[in-house]
DNA sequence: CTATTTACCTAGCGTGTCAATAGGAATATC
DNA sequence: GATATTCCTATTGACACGCTAGGTAAATAG
């Protein structure tokens, strides 16, 4: 259900937010660091940039900045944009084209609450949560 | 995260509890009731005869009956078993080669409390549950 | 005994996503 | 001008998903 895709943007952004201190994040330092794949980190990256939640700066001494500071950062939100609308079930993803069984469909609000759920649970945590843990 | 396996399962079960009780149930009308194809819920259904949930019955009314009572078989259980099992993220799967940066990952602890939030809301469900949503 | 109904079995197919790779262009610093 | 960096487009191989096809075996009804 979360894929490398949102799994690697929560570890770039933790990364950046460790080491930001002494200027911009090369991605080529924080793939290293963290042992994923340079290219298609940056793929990740891009979307993250693209959604303003990076700021990029070019060239020699250049890399990433988070935009904010990390509480404001939450974990849905992250994953969100990775992975688009992080339903459990097909049927509830925004856009479908609605199920013929919905009203009469027994597991229906079974997954409406999973949904809930899940997302109580991601919403709850931020950027800054995720760097406490990996200090300790 | 869930496919249709899983939900396919749980629709299933739930309408032979309700059917059952006027003989088996055979998976045709099953299928016509629910909008399902046929020979897709035959894959379905084959995982949960092998796995003791249903009774099958061969030839002219024939088909299928819970092997036991609705309250019996939980939600958890019967997804698990279409699906394997349900981590929402690669890393945490039994059997997965561990992870490098297990000791020093900021996000292990946050997938380990999602997949734990998850695996308590559906061990809470049975089957029984979900017929009475569909009777009202 | 035959026709019918049902479960059971094996195989294959088209589509899409995932994770990753390849090769370069644009931009900034020294 | 050399170097370090972000940015852009395209492609690949593997795999799972949802589904289809074409049968065989068993049980019942007439």
């Amino acid at each position: 259900m979360i894929s490398t895709k949102g799994r690697y943007a929560l570890r770039f952004l933790v990364d950046v937010a460790e080491h930001q201190a002494e200027g911009f994040v090369p991605l080529k330092s924080t793939a290293l660091r963290q042992g994923i794949s340079e290219k298609y980190l940056e793929i990740v990256v891009k979307e993250l940039v693209k959604n303003g939640l990076l700021t990029a700066a070019r060239g020699k001494g250049g890399g990433y900045q988070l935009s904010r500071v990390p509480e404001e950062y939450s974990v849905k939100t992250i994953i969100e944009i990775m992975e688009g609308p992080l339903s459990p079930v097909a049927c509830l993803r925004p856009g479908q084209k609605p199920c013929q069984q919905r009203s009469i469909c027994p597991t229906l609000s079974l997954w409406q609450g999973l949904n809930q759920v899940i997302s109580e649970y991601l919403a709850q945590f931020t950027l800054a949560d995720l760097c406490r843990k990996s200090d300790v």
